[in-house]
DNA sequence: CCATTCGCACAACAAGCGTTACGGATATGT
DNA sequence: ACATATCCGTAACGCTTGTTGTGCGAATGG
């Protein structure tokens, strides 16, 4: 059943969504277009009239996944170490939406390391990642809420904190449920204050 | 160029080195039987007959590689905080060897986190290695290095904490030098105690 | 209402995969 | 020295993969 025409970008997002239920389910090594085209309820011949090729629709589908989290609701930040505190908490896969996202993501890494190119990437999205953090880091201790230090630092740590705690989480859902998860985070930051 | 008889395990353990050298090249998406063939200058008929299938292969390769980290000489432990601390240091990648034996096993997280019973299996081993290090922080809580409180709290943190660490090492080799890394550690002991 | 374009199913393709079967060379036991 | 068991290269199998080509029905525009 062929759809209404000019919604070509829609249909794109739509395929995009199917690949991301068959990466939270089966990884990327069960990444298959013929997979995709089952999740979608259509055959392999819809994907390559959206995608000339399987890295095109693998690396649309990513650059939205990126897209779509940073340009999702951000729970309020206040100022200073609530800041710090609200950008921790968006990593954390707290919600059902978080959970599925960083699986992807951790899912991705396999790929990610087998790839010089890919790799730099990454490391390149972490130390972005990490100057954000290191700014509100900075501004949590101008306003007296963390002690003086490197805050380039501080944030290398956090992130570090943050990270292994969502690798734990995914592995481990039952032992770290979301107010664990909080748990964790705020007794990290009590000590750092 | 067949070689001497008898030495049937021996060859089983050369195999196994050689699909961790490819995981490490390639990770777990570049692992095919002819790519350790060709790693190991044979052809797939010698795996063929140390193993009867893929599945034997990489289970026996990983096996061997858990049961090597696990008796690879540790650094001196000493009591309380030092073997905390110890004990968290000879998990990060701060030699070419724990380099390639971290980088395989995060490779590893997209096939375990897509078949839950190895997901299970993965939560478990995290879980005993927290317990471990949790009798670790109890130790040092008791000789005063450490502040009171939940030790599996303390433990849990400390995981998360190496192993965002470990992660973002691997991604950014260049911004987390061996010395960055016991750095990094340090300062997270450092407000610990 | 007709011509054209679009959307997509269907089928087939070559390449690469894990696996199997076979056979010759080499070491081993008697 | 001969018979036997082991080692492993060679080649082929069936299957799955990404990709390509064809064709038909439905939507579109004049």
């Amino acid at each position: 059943m062929p759809r209404t025409k000019g919604d070509h970008e829609a249909r794109r997002r739509e395929v995009s969504e199917a690949v991301w239920r068959v990466l939270a389910a089966h990884g990327f090594g069960g990444l298959t277009l013929r997979a995709v085209a089952a999740e979608l309820g259509a055959t392999t011949g819809l994907l390559t009239h959206y995608f000339p090729a399987k890295r095109d629709l693998v690396a649309y589908a990513l650059d939205l996944l990126a897209e779509r989290t940073a340009a999702r609701p951000r729970r309020a930040a206040g100022e200073g170490l609530s800041a710090v505190r609200a950008a921790l908490l968006d990593i954390l896969p707290l919600t059902a939406e978080a959970v599925a996202s960083n699986r992807i993501w951790v899912s991705s890494w396999d790929t990610a390391l087998a790839d010089p190119a890919l790799s730099d990437d990454y490391g390149r999205k972490y130390a972005r990642s990490r100057e954000k953090l290191s700014d509100l880091v900075a501004a949590a201790q101008r306003l007296g809420e963390l002690p003086p230090g490197d805050p380039g630092r501080v944030a290398a740590g956090a992130q570090s904190f943050v990270l292994g705690l969502v690798v734990q989480a995914l592995f481990s859902p039952a032992a770290f449920p979301p107010e664990r998860q909080v748990e964790l985070l705020d007794d990290y930051l009590a000590v750092l204050g």
